[in-house]
DNA sequence: CTCCAGGACACTT
DNA sequence: AAGTGTCATGGA
């Protein structure tokens, strides 16, 4: 059997938040029973250093966690403190750019199951069928479809895959053309030295995406961990917790800017968006008794 | 049946 | 600038 498998302590609570495919070629195979995970990849890494390090950059491991909050937010918020103890393993991964793009594109104002299954559906129509050998057994899965699959969809079938929303469905067409064609270059986007705010702009320039999911791929596909969505439950914690009270009116452009202005008086700049990912499950799980991810 | 889900966008006050 | 309707479906 070809690959190789690495064992990785986790905390049990956040475990279940890593489950998938890694760039086509690694797998995780979720043990229910105590808190490991088994990573287990197809793909033949040089030396196991240098799996050690593909695997570091992916679940963020050379993020220390004890510079996540600022060191005086135990002091100012120790309640809330004692209750992000159990999450504070929890991990934004450094996911491919071009499938956390197309991801949240589909995430608008959506259950999470009803996401999942477009992506899934996504994934079994343009994607790429891949059958390997897994701990031993045979296993099948599907790439996440190329730009090019995606620019070259006809809209009425793509719509099957994104909840019968044509509107949607084009305008994930049209960003993967923008991606096929380089006039939208992910690379460029999720180099440091770009600005943040520029960054952000370029991604809400495309049809479908507003400062919500534009701050999501920054966040989860770009590498950038200052960047601080804020959804329906980031600002219910908002409210709930640091008493930013705006929780009754409209999420107006103006009053999101605002919002994140204020978030920067509570979190590190830097980290700002890692921060609000452990917070967010959190709120989810803890306050609102939440098990979907 | 009603309401809300990890929103964006066009349109109306 | 700040409120509504629309898109679409499923689960609580």
């Amino acid at each position: 059997m070809s690959g190789q498998s690495f064992m990785w302590n986790y905390d049990a609570k956040t475990k279940d938040l890593l489950s998938g495919i890694i760039d086509d070629e690694l797998y995780i195979i979720q043990n229910a029973t105590d808190p490991e995970i088994i990573i287990h990849s197809t793909k033949q890494y040089a030396d196991t250093s240098a799996f050690m390090n593909f695997i570091s950059n992916y679940f963020s491991l050379d993020i220390d966690t004890g510079t996540i909050f600022p060191i005086e937010f135990k002091e100012r918020y120790p309640n809330i403190w004692q209750l992000i103890q159990p999450y504070m393993a929890t991990k934004v991964l450094r996911q491919a750019p071009f499938e956390v793009l197309v991801t949240f594109m589909c995430a608008q104002g959506l259950g999470m199951s009803v996401i999942r299954r477009q992506i899934e559906s996504l994934t079994r129509e343009k994607g790429i069928l891949h059958e390997t050998v897994l701990a031993g057994r045979p296993f099948a899965y599907h790439t996440f479809p190329s730009p090019e699959a995606l620019a070259a969809s006809a809209p009425e079938r793509l719509k099957l895959c994104t909840n019968n929303n044509c509107i949607r469905a084009n305008n994930i067409i049209h960003a993967a053309q923008e991606v096929v064609s380089g006039s939208l270059d992910l690379e460029t986007l999720r180099d440091p030295h770009m600005p943040l705010a520029e960054a952000r702009e370029r991604l809400c320039a495309l049809p479908g995406i507003g400062m919500k999911i534009a701050d999501c791929i920054l966040l989860f596909g770009l590498n950038r961990f200052d960047a601080f969505p804020i959804d329906t439950h980031v600002r219910q914690y908002l409210s709930g917790w640091f008493s930013f009270g705006n929780d009754f009116h409209s999420l107006s452009q103006k009053n999101y800017l605002d919002l994140q202005a204020r978030v920067c008086d509570i979190l590190s700049p830097e980290l700002a968006g890692f921060a609000g990912h452990i917070l967010f499950h959190c709120w989810r799980k803890e306050i609102k008794q939440l098990n979907t991810y």
